[in-house]
DNA sequence: TGTACATCAGTGAACGCGCGTTCACTGATGTAC
DNA sequence: TGTACATCAGTGAACGCGCGTTCACTGATGTAC
């Protein structure tokens, strides 16, 4: 068996399994025997099971973030000077992360491994992530920025982070909600669907009033 | 040491250990060190790990639906047939949310722990909150059906799961966003803060256009 | 009032199990001379 | 062309460890007569 062939079988296996399970209630042993390799040849290729899991979520971010660098690059070519309307921006990234693993037809899994990397403890995937990838998003940020020079800072961080719940939790719990949205509309939503859907709930999101002031404080 | 006060301490402990690590990640020997009870007194309690989850959930949703339930009668005694708007009924929501661990000192652990509920496998707690709270969730939603007319059925059901997303993403991952924005923004929020910003956003997204129908299939 | 028994919260030690990791080893392939 | 050696993917078995759970037991309190 050529070493391609045992490493591409242990990271497809691998990403499956976390995506189903979450990355504690994935054992090596697991991903082995379904994967059909020996136990230490996780530790022999890769090192360890954190450096797996980085490993499964870099054969994602990393061709993820060359398309998006470059779907940028284009946008900013066309508009010069002129700030980039939102809808642009998130229409890109929304077409950057169907394109990215449509070649391995694994959207699903895409979504729920990011949702993992929010919600699962694991401090050492945050910092390898934002190590790895945080310039793209500070530089998408910064477009966003331009595109809404109305919100201040602030505002415009939660708002990105509302929407970015919104977008994570919704993809990456997908399956459990098409269950009882088939079930009850008898309706068979794609992710493609899904993603019609939000365009308009996440423009509406950043473009909302803004809220209240808060209450002065005595004192 | 009385049992209410063992019972208690196992509770406490277990939820902020719960909602720091997830439910894998935090063993009893975990919870009963640091509660300083001795470690067969969960399984004396409660039977199992999985009982123990269950019950910590029970602590804050059973007093939650309780009073959501009695927020909803007594908005509906105010607006006897006319449907009750949209606005209300969210805020109506969040001020029960808001109330609920506020006796509890622990609104944060409240939302991770949804959040956690939401996020990680744990098939037995979906069940068990589905079957115990999923009434009160039914009420509200069609409460929300007569504010909305205009949305398709199950238009509604996606953008009240993108909403509860944003929410429940948003709180569950609070510590992280908020150390963030207080390092690039130098403000300190709080949870009332964000509830504050969520509201605005929510109902914008709520109420936003509809997305343009899906493209015709070919044959 | 005194005694025998039942109840039950709590304990200490052990159980078997699955975990990630390690290690000595094999065998195929490539390289130097 | 042939031989000796190096490299490296892959293997099988074992390591120590922490896990949830179990069990025989203690000791305080309540109850029946």
């Amino acid at each position: 068996m050529a070493q391609t062939d045992t490493v591409t079988r242990i990271l497809d296996t691998a990403e499956v399994l976390f995506a189903e399970r979450g990355f504690a209630e994935t054992s090596l042993r697991n991903i082995t025997s379904k994967a059909k390799v020996n136990l230490a040849a996780v530790n022999y290729h890769f090192g360890s099971k954190k450096a797996l899991i980085q490993a499964v979520f870099a054969r994602y971010l990393d061709p993820f973030t060359e398309r998006f660098h470059a779907a940028l690059d284009d946008l900013e070519a066309h508009y010069g000077d002129k700030p980039i309307p939102l809808e642009v921006l998130l229409e890109s990234m929304a077409q950057t992360v169907l394109e990215v693993p449509a070649e391995r037809n694994s959207l699903k899994v895409f979504m729920r491994l990011l949702g993992l990397a929010y919600t699962q403890a694991q401090g050492h995937l945050r910092r390898y992530i934002q190590e790895h990838y945080g310039s793209v998003f500070t530089r998408f940020v910064e477009l966003v920025r331009r595109a809404t020079p109305d919100l201040a800072d602030s505002e415009r961080f939660w708002r990105l982070h509302f929407m970015l719940g919104t977008v994570i939790f919704t993809l990456s719990g997908l399956d459990a909600l098409r269950d009882i949205a088939e079930q009850d509309y008898g309706e068979h939503v794609s992710v493609r669907d899904l993603i019609r859907r939000l365009r308009p709930v996440v423009v509406a999101g950043m473009n909302a009033p803004l809220p209240e002031p808060p209450p002065m404080r005595a004192g």
